[in-house]
This record gives C-alpha cells, sequence and structure tokens, in this order.
DNA sequence: GACCTGCTGCGGTTTG
C-alpha cells in the first residue's frame, strides 16, 4: 500500500513533534491516510510524551481529543513495553459516563493492539472475567468510571498499590462535567489518593470542552498549582452560526394546549421534519409530550415518524436505539432531548437544533449549540420562547423568560459561562472519603486520614480544626467509631453504608419504580406521586396502560394503549439561575437595541418587557408594590436572591422567593425600607447563625451526619452570600 | 414547572 508523507509540524511546536511518537502509532496514524494532524494533536505531542507537566486541553466536541492524547501516551507506554520496564496499569482514565467508555474503548482498541498496549473497558456493565483479567495482569490502559475506582478502593484496597505501581498518566475525560459537583470533589480525591498509592506523582491530562475559564479548571486538575498547568485550547475557526430566537403567546390560564403552543409546535414540526435534528427540552416530562406532539403530525401527513425521546428515565436500550436512529443517515430522525445528549455521546453531526424554552445556562446553551454544524456546514440553533397572551401581573409584563434568553445568548456570543464553584469544600463527599480510606487500609489514624485526604488540596479549605468536629460528628452519628489506640474504624452505621453498592456514588438519588413490558424493562418512574392500574402513560414516545403496580418488587406493569397517555410526574430541583445571568437581564432591560437574531415576535415581547420595566419604574428603584405585595428585582442570581428571603426571615419579615424575584406580602414597600435601614445599620449577622435559622439545610447525600454546627457551616459557605445579598439591602436602603 | 451521572458480591436458576 502508498503511504501519504508524514503529517507536517506546526511553527509553534517544531518540525519533528510526530517524530517523537513512537514507530507504530506513526504507522497507525499513516494508515488511517491523514493527511496532518490537527494543530491541537500536534501541540499535545510534546508536553505528553515529557511527561514532567499536568496538561489541560480543550477543544470542541468531535476535535479530535481522545487522539491528541492518546497517540502520544500510547508512545510512551509502547516505549516502555519495548524496554520491559512495566508492571502494573500505566495509565487510568477517568470518565462521567459508561457510553462514553464504551465509546473510547472501541476508538483505541485498534491503535494498541497495533502496539501491543492492553486496554480495559471497567464499569458496572463490565463482566467479571475482564475484570479479573486486570486484577491478575496489571498493565496498560484502564478506563472507568470514578464510582468503579472508588468501589477498588473500598472492596480491594489493599490491592490498589500493587495495580497503580506503574501509574505515569491520569487522564480525566469531560472534565467540565465535573467541575463544582459532588463527583468533582470525589474525583479530585481519587486522583490523589492514586498518587499516593502508587507513591508518586502521575501527570495529569484533562479533556474539556471549551470554557471560559480555563484557569480554574487547571486549579482543579491540579489543585494549589493550577498555573503551572500546560494548557492547550482550540478555539475552532469560528464555525458561522445561524441563529434565531422565536417568539410565540399562548393564554396559560384557559388551555395549557391553547393555540399559540400549537403554533410554536407547527412551525417546530416543519423545521425537524426532515433531516437529522436535536430538540433539547427543559424537562423529561416535556421530551416525551413534545416527541407525542410532533408524531402527531407525523401521522397527520402520513409520514414515517421520525421523532424519539431521549432522557435519563429511559433504559440504556431505548436511549442506545434513538441515538442509532439519529447517527443511521438513511433516514430522516429528529431526537427530542434533555441534558443527556450534551455530554459527548458520539450522534454524529445534526442538521439543526432547537431549544424549546429558557436554556438551563450559558454553559449548557453551548454544549448543546455544539451539536450542530455538519463539517465546514453553519451550525444552525432555533430557540422558542412561548410568553402568556394578555399579561397582567409585573412578571408577567416583564417578559422574563425572553429576555433572560436574550441575556443569556447575548453572553454565550462574548463566550462567558458560568463560573463553577470550585473553592467551597464539599463536606458531604468527605465523609464518603473518609470510610473509603478506612475501608481502604482497613483503619487509619486521625492524623493519617487528614494528610490522605486533605494534604496539598483534594478538600481544599478543611483545615486540621473543621477535620476534628467532622470526625466527632462521625463518632456520634455511628459513622466512625476510636479504638483505645486511637486507630479509626468504620462505626455501625458507617459499615452498613460501606456493604451498600450505593456508597460508591457521590451524589444521591431516590428510589424508583421500574417499567415494565412484556417485552422487558423500559426505565423507571418515580415512586411518588402514586399511580395507580388502569393509569395512562406517555413514555419512550409511545402510551402504555398500568395493568399492575408491585410496591414490593418496585415495578408497575404495563401493556401498550391507544393514546392519551401522560407522562409520569417525574420529580425534581430546579436548576439556580447565575449571577451573571441575572446581571446581564437587567442591561438588556435598560438597552434599546433590538438584536437581529430576534424574529418578529419576539422583537415584540422584548419591547414589551422593556415598557413594563421602565413604567414600573425598575431603572432606577428595585421595589414595587403590587396586589398588597412588596416585590423587590434584585437581578442577581438565586443564590443572592435567596439570602436576601433569608436575611429578611432574619428580621422577622415574611420573604418569599420567586424566580428572579422577591416577592413580601402584607409589608408595604415603606415599612420594609424602614425594616432593611435598620438590617444595613446593624450589619449583617454571621452567615453561619443565619444558615442556623434555615429549617432543611440538607443538600448532598452525606449533609445529615455532619452535625447541626458543620451543616450549618457548610450551608453557608455553598448556599448563602451574604456580602452580595448585603450590596443588594444596601441600594434599597439608600 | 424544573438536568444528569453511578454501583459489588453472591446465591440462585437455566442451559449446553
Amino acid at each position: 500500500m502508498t503511504r501519504p508523507s508524514p503529517p507536517s509540524g506546526s511553527e509553534k511546536t517544531g518540525p519533528d513533534a510526530f517524530a517523537l511518537l513512537h514507530r507504530g502509532v506513526q504507522r497507525w496514524v499513516w494508515e488511517r491516510r491523514w493527511t496532518s494532524l490537527r494543530p491541537i494533536q500536534e501541540q499535545a505531542i510534546r508536553p505528553i510524551i515529557g511527561g514532567d507537566t499536568d496538561v489541560l486541553l480543550a477543544a470542541a466536541t468531535a476535535g479530535g481529543k481522545t487522539e491528541a492524547v492518546f497517540l502520544p501516551v500510547c508512545s510512551v507506554l509502547a516505549r516502555d513495553a519495548e524496554h520491559g520496564e512495566s508492571t502494573g496499569i500505566q495509565a487510568v482514565c477517568l470518565s462521567p459516563l459508561k457510553a462514553l467508555i464504551n465509546d473510547q474503548h472501541t476508538r483505541l482498541t485498534d491503535l494498541c493492539a497495533r502496539i501491543g498496549i492492553p486496554v480495559t473497558a471497567w464499569h458496572g456493565d463490565i463482566g467479571v472475567i475482564q475484570k479479573d483479567r486486570l486484577r491478575e495482569e496489571p498493565s496498560g490502559i484502564l478506563l472507568i468510571t470514578p464510582e468503579s475506582l472508588e468501589a477498588m478502593f473500598v472492596t480491594r484496597g489493599s490491592t490498589v498499590a500493587r495495580l497503580f505501581a506503574d501509574l505515569r498518566y491520569i487522564v480525566v475525560d469531560e472534565l467540565h462535567a465535573f467541575l463544582g459537583t459532588a463527583r468533582g470533589a470525589q474525583l479530585r480525591s481519587l486522583m490523589h489518593r492514586l498518587e499516593r498509592a502508587a507513591g508518586h506523582r502521575a501527570a495529569r491530562i484533562g479533556l474539556s470542552a471549551t470554557l471560559a475559564d480555563l484557569r480554574a479548571a487547571a486549579e482543579f486538575l491540579r489543585p494549589g498549582e493550577g498555573d503551572r498547568v500546560t494548557i492547550l485550547e482550540d478555539r475552532g475557526a469560528g464555525k458561522q452560526l445561524l441563529l434565531q430566537v422565536r417568539g410565540y403567546v399562548a393564554d396559560l390560564r384557559e388551555d395549557a394546549e391553547g393555540g399559540a403552543c400549537d403554533a410554536a409546535t407547527g412551525h417546530l414540526y416543519q423545521v425537524v421534519r426532515t433531516g437529522h435534528n436535536m430538540v433539547f427540552v427543559n424537562s423529561r416530562a416535556e421530551a416525551e409530550s413534545c416527541a407525542a406532539a410532533l408524531s402527531e403530525f407525523a401521522e397527520q401527513d402520513r409520514i414515517p415518524n421520525p421523532f424519539t425521546p431521549h432522557h435519563g428515565s429511559l433504559s440504556a436500550e431505548l436511549r442506545a436505539h434513538a441515538e442509532q436512529r439519529l447517527k443511521n443517515r438513511s433516514a430522516p430522525a429528529t431526537i427530542v432531548c434533555t441534558a443527556t445528549l450534551e455530554l459527548g455521546i458520539d450522534v454524529g453531526w445534526v442538521d439543526t437544533v432547537v431549544q424549546l424554552g429558557t436554556p438551563p445556562t450559558v454553559a449548557g446553551l453551548r454544549q448543546r449549540l455544539g451539536r450542530s454544524g455538519r463539517g465546514s456546514a453553519p451550525a444552525k440553533l432555533y430557540v422558542y420562547i412561548t410568553e402568556q397572551s394578555l399579561p397582567e401581573t409585573p412578571v408577567e409584563r416583564l417578559r422574563l423568560d425572553l429576555v433572560q434568553t436574550v441575556a443569556m445568548v447575548e453572553l454565550l456570543l462574548r463566550r462567558w459561562c458560568e463560573p463553577p464553584d470550585l473553592e467551597t469544600p464539599h463536606l458531604s463527599t468527605l465523609v464518603q472519603q473518609i470510610l473509603s480510606v478506612l475501608a481502604q487500609h482497613g483503619g487509619a489514624s486521625a492524623l493519617r486520614l487528614y494528610r490522605e485526604l486533605c494534604a496539598d488540596g483534594a478538600f481544599p479549605g478543611v483545615d486540621e480544626q473543621t477535620f476534628a468536629d467532622l470526625l466527632r460528628a462521625l463518632g456520634a452519628h455511628g459513622i466512625v467509631t476510636q479504638e483505645r489506640s486511637g486507630l479509626l474504624l468504620p462505626g455501625k452505621v458507617g459499615e452498613t453504608l460501606l456493604n451498600h453498592y450505593s456508597f460508591y456514588s457521590a451524589f444521591d438519588t431516590v428510589e424508583e419504580y421500574t417499567i415494565a413490558t412484556v417485552d422487558g424493562d423500559m426505565g423507571t418512574m418515580p415512586i411518588s406521586p402514586a399511580v395507580d392500574t388502569g393509569a395512562l402513560l406517555a413514555f419512550g414516545g409511545r402510551s402504555w396502560q398500568v395493568v399492575e403496580v408491585k410496591p414490593a418488587e418496585r415495578r408497575v406493569l404495563v401493556v401498550p394503549a391507544r393514546g392519551g397517555g401522560v407522562p409520569p410526574g417525574f420529580a425534581g430541583v430546579p436548576v439556580p439561575v447565575s449571577d451573571g445571568v441575572r446581571q446581564h437581564m437587567r442591561e438588556v432591560y435598560l438597552g434599546t437595541d433590538v438584536p437581529r437574531y430576534l424574529d418578529e415576535a419576539a422583537a415584540i415581547l422584548l419591547e414589551e418587557g422593556r415598557m413594563a420595566f421602565r413604567e414600573i419604574g425598575l431603572a432606577d428603584l428595585h421595589v414595587h408594590e403590587y396586589d398588597g405585595e412588596t416585590l423587590l428585582f434584585p437581578w442577581r442570581g438565586d443564590r443572592v436572591v435567596e439570602t436576601i428571603c433569608h436575611l429578611l426571615r432574619w428580621v422577622g419579615i415574611k420573604a418569599a422567593h420567586a424566580g428572579a424575584l422577591v416577592t413580601v406580602p402584607d409589608v408595604p414597600p415603606e415599612r420594609l425600607r424602614g425594616a432593611v435601614s435598620r438590617l444595613v445599620k446593624a450589619g449583617p449577622p454571621d452567615p453561619v447563625d443565619l444558615a442556623g435559622m434555615v429549617a432543611d439545610k440538607r443538600r448532598h447525600k452525606y449533609d445529615h451526619y455532619l452535625g447541626e454546627e458543620l451543616l450549618s457551616r457548610s450551608y453557608a459557605a455553598q448556599a448563602l452570600d451574604v456580602p452580595g445579598a448585603m450590596r443588594f439591602l444596601e441600594q434599597l436602603s439608600g
């Protein structure tokens, strides 16, 4: 066969970056007939082969990140193998999804087989045979979830040091998915514990979507040394974006199925009835009802139904089937999905991305948009916003959904996105990690625990005093117990937690029913609200009738029905709106220009919102009286708004958080101002005291073992912003 | 009205 000339180098990396790759790896690249490596792939070779620096690689989905990491990693491993130097797993790749691991396993197997490096995929669906094989002969590359790695520490702690003795690289896939989350705190701790078990540092390599603050991501990757991480970014060629925000009005009070909703769905149908498209919605119920509504249009048109719902309550099989339909280019296919398809699961390029309703976050909107634009074709995004007809209340007149959407699109175009909270210690996850370390070593001293978990910043911000307080609280709850020698062991409750498989995840989930048909399980639904025999359900894009509920087995049996199903009552918590978005909403109200990406109806809605903003007098005031209630408009994120409510309650005023605003019943503006002035004069309470007043402070899996004092401190740090709230109250009183 | 993610070990039954 003919050999194309090797890919050429760029100025920045020198002409011989490709030459640094192992011969077997070079051969594999030639066989792929790649005419050149992408810039980020070339830039990554030198620092990764050098092995003496951590690397953060940021590029859009399908930007070739996986190869950028594994061409050099495999080169190093292949050379080691030739010198017979390795006796253990040399590279661990931590990934947030099982589907991504399967994907990567397929992609890497061919390259690695070529150079004789074993690749092992390891997660809950992988059989015990493959796992045993790796435990007996540890070597090569391990692709694993944080939860499975956690399980390895807990159930076979004594073997970890041997398995990872030769560890050179820790790769984190989709790093942005971990930032600022419980799972992220766990991941950080696991990386730290891996290096401690190995007895040396490994080069950490993070793969991320392009995010606004890559320095913050670097700091997450190597706490305390983020400024020494090598950052490689491929911002792409600045792909052209075709964007339209479409406005609709619907009278929600009279008929939820009203005419304007149909108008929006009717237009949407015309946009997505052909080609390959993704419609993102903000809830699982909406994914079901929207897919059903679109399917009805298809039925009326007598065309094969191209619409499939996709969300987290559907079984893995049904989801894989939907993904397969979208990938298959021979027939039109449109998937109606929630955030499940934001992460990097490969569904190929799609023609058009649609967002129904306000996007959840700017970062999420960017991820969703990134799915569109095949090759050099422009990315195409439609956003549909439905506001109420005949608005009466200030909230209705302000057209908040549309204005929030405009603010988010503007921020997206400026490359801004929500900053993750990386500073606050995640005490719930620290509880999990304490138990895990005790299981790993069969007990440990308090000092060893502190060194292993908190030193070097795996849990930044946890000082020795806080750690001691935490251990005391855990002792009081039977999570840990102390021997006379001082050795800490899991307590009775701790043992129970450790012995159940649900221990390995850092996040919490509620128990659910499995929805079962004669052909197999379709997915899950909440146990509450209760479902009765005979009820009609819309699920997986079809209608079903419940024939039996088996509470003991946690199963609901269903049979196909002819239609009329309603989506199950999925439970959920709101996604908080960030400070940056709310502050920019105020700018949008104060502005006068009408963005070109608004259709006529959306432009009218924006003008209506701006007019209401001026009429209510919000340009100068942040307070308004309506229908016996005083309304406050802080134009700040949900965290600040929530804190304002707590501060008002602190001085005896009943205040409620309602989206962007605070409502205060039965207190006229003047009296409220007086109370706020006194609060400002007296100065704010200690945030921990303020938190102490909050009835239910539990937010994370193990929060209820923290004890009142630590829980208040944790809540104050994570959920409150007292300085931010005081700034608004000072404006109000001033 | 409101996202997503993950999971061991063992005992039992069935099948070739």
